[in-house]
DNA sequence: TAACAATCCATTGACGCCCATAAAATTCCA
DNA sequence: TGGAATTTTATGGGCGTCAATGGATTGTTA
């Protein structure tokens, strides 16, 4: 198993702590933890994206073409980079996210963890099912798309959750 | 970790000292840290551009590729070297901007660090603010074209759903 | 000696680290 | 197979350390 799968929903404490479910550090370990999370705000949706090395390979990736000393590296860095936090897990597998970074998710005292295969999102639970309610009704427009192949077709996406 | 990511906002107190964000530092040491930092006004933003060894190689690599005392060695030398200034860092991870540079960056009481990956910037809050605007507008356009590369794209913001 | 710069010291608030508890899941054994 | 014991997780709280910031002190130079 080395993808983010699931939901998970975790309470964020006074401290602003929350923890990270289980599942996720097991990915995060296996994807060569260094010291903390990627973690920046969706650039779509009232959302959070955050993953290991692998998500901050990807990134420097996007930036590997453009040449050095160009304004226009320099201007995607700043949305790239600048916008990236790196949250440090502690002993018992929790993080802090800053209050921006929680203002932009409009993130309360819940927290909702999605899996999303290289790197999970966060979401505040409401929104998050607002999303999944139409995100749903995509995946019907498109489900003859897809139906060829597999016969299992287990996509009501409530999959795991320990709810 | 051993880029420059995420921003900070710090203060300038009466004396013109600034902290440097503590994982900056680490960088720096990491970088092979010798006494300063290498600073100079950014060429194309009202910004400061700053770095340890790693940058300053760079920026000799750029010159490298241009022939000897030709007119565009010496006019680029001039832009990259001339205003560059060395800033050392105290006992208590501050640095003292010149009046020039804080020129240069409108810097009054407050300064935002920007991690850029190789380097970092030193900007007005005010003035960062506005950038990072249009610098995440400039995300949203390339998306399309970052997409294309891998097959699993990034940024599908699409919730719940997974492909 | 005045002005400036570099070093040192002190405060405060945030963050990392440790421990405790409870619930859930897994293992083990009869 | 059912249930008890053990291990993992999630969550809450306390405490020490470090980073950011402000101020004082020493040193240097004109």
């Amino acid at each position: 198993m080395d993808r983010f799968v699931s939901t998970f929903t975790n309470k964020v404490d006074a401290k602003g702590r929350v923890s990270v479910p289980a599942p996720f550090r097991t990915v995060l370990e296996r994807d060569g933890y260094a010291g903390g999370i990627y973690c920046y705000p969706s650039l779509d949706a009232p959302a959070l994206d955050a993953g290991g090395e692998r998500l901050a390979k990807k990134i420097d990736g996007l930036l590997a073409g453009l040449p050095d000393y160009s304004d226009e590296r320099d201007q995607l860095s700043v949305a790239l980079y600048g916008d990236v936090q790196v949250l440090s897990i502690d002993g018992d597998g929790r993080i802090v996210l800053p209050q921006s970074l929680r203002a932009h998710a409009d993130i309360g005292t819940e927290i909702t963890f999605v899996g999303l295969g290289d790197k999970f999102q966060m979401w505040a639970p409401e929104r998050f099912e607002e999303r999944r309610t139409t995100a749903r009704a995509k995946v019907q427009q498109h489900r003859k798309l897809f139906a060829a192949g597999s016969g299992h077709s287990d996509e009501d996406g409530g999959g795991g959750a320990r709810e």
